[in-house]
RNA sequence: ACAGUACGUCGGUUUGUCGCUGGCAAUGCAUAUUGCGAGAGGAAAGUCCGGGCAAUACAGGACACCGUGUUUCUGAAAGUAGAAGCUAUCAGUGAUGGUAGGUGAGCGCAGAAGAAAAUAACCGCCCGCAAGGGUAAGGGUGAGAAGGUGGGGUAAGAGCCCACCAGCAUGUAUGGCAACAUAUGUGGCUGUGCGUACCACGGAUUGCAAGACCAAGUAUACUGACGCAUGUAGGGCUGUCCGUCCGAUGUCAGGGGGUAGGUUGCUAGAGACUGUCUGCGAGGACAGUAGUAGAUAAAUGACAAACACCUUUGUUUACAAAGGCACAGAACCCGGCUUAUAGGCGUGCUGUUUUU
RNA sequence: GGUCCUGUAGUUCAAUGGAUAGAAUACGAGUUUCCUAAACUUUAGAUCCGGGUUCGAUUCCCGGCGGGACUA
């Protein structure tokens, strides 16, 4: 399995106002994705955010946050990005359903870079 | 047995694979790698109180403002803190639970209704030719109507007088550390609520995103000396006044703020658990034991399986199937309060029913 | 994380502790018009929730829930 050490994650004011001022974004339901490119030998870094309005405890909140990051961890991309996970759903949704959101914008984004 | 009530307590367990954040050790220049061991709560929550800790330019006085207000105790302290009591009142058959609590002299206010809301005379009753006077026994209203009931008394009436009862003030005795309770004597004859007033005690502000340090880089910040000025403008000390402290502007020399990043503050503490003694209790004393969450866009997890528990259904007295398994996630640290919480367990007490 | 403010008709605002909570506007119905608008008449509609104080609470006190602001 692969891991994912403190330097892959994306964090500091800076770097995440470049991403979000910077980057393409589409949806992958329940998902809001924001992503950009790097330069070739730099680490790909990414970010969990699920909005306070959405889910006023902070028990929902870790939940579906270790969720979205275990599901990234199975299905890492293989080229230098920064991206961003924006939660969009009301509801909680199941870690088979989360899985298969990050699989489907992780193959999207490869393929469209790639080729 | 069932129902209730008060207090305490638990609030899933185990295994496998992979992963995250610190600590220690080894290897390594280092990023790292490997090994060992650790890693959410009773409320971590709300932020309603109180402290520790930190910073600030905090002498003190008068008046004002705000908060609190039964007694004794506990505690570092508390402004809905806690314990055991007291008084009043409300809920309950009861165990029990909720709420309130300094003083009461003076002054002010109390819609509508009602004759009248407090030095009461509209109707009624009595005296009187009348004018006028006496009278709170009866009269709807109202949260509240001039202590209640009975008797005497009177022109009619009235604590005007008497008995009993309720309440208030006060003396004495007994009990209690005390609030107060009980008994008894005396007194006058007694409406309700709120506010103001008075008394006692307390109150500097800001909060770990406080504050300190590091490398990069630079100001009109800051420091020192000299000069100027009635130490002025202005500011701090909860507000105002007095008082007191700081104190802009020129020249020279030093110096390194904010912001973003990193390090620190950062976890051993009015600690926890166990036992003994002590106290009605909150607690206290002594002895022993084990160990230590510290993240920072923020770790403490994901997936799978088994067991335990609960509900329903089926068979039947233990299995099968399906579903469920609370409230909720540390962010400087403690003490309390409040709120949320599936389902248990223990102890005391209360009510009902049955048996002896 | 910390510090504060606030909650009244669908909307924007009123209301010393006092009778049936008041306006404007919107919505509905009607009049007018060939029809619509405007104008006029008119109905209905609310104190965030739960306790307490009080004779009486939108107002005062306590707890909860929601909304908003500031701070970095």
């Amino acid at each position: 399995m692969p891991k994912l050490p403190k330097y892959e994650r994306l964090y500091g004011e800076i770097a995440v106002n470049e991403l979000f001022n910077q980057s393409k974004r589409f949806t992958s339901f329940p998902l809001r994705v924001h992503y950009a490119l790097r330069p070739e030998n730099a680490h790909t870094r990414f970010m969990v955010s699920i909005p306070k309005k959405l889910f006023k405890h902070a028990v929902d909140r870790n939940l579906l946050k270790r969720r979205i990051r275990e599901a990234y961890r199975a299905y890492k991309p293989t080229i230098s990005i920064d991206i961003a996970f924006v939660y969009a759903s009301n509801e909680i949704a199941s870690s088979e359903q989360i899985e298969k959101a990050v699989q489907k914008a992780i193959n999207k984004i490869t393929t469209t870079h790639l080729t």
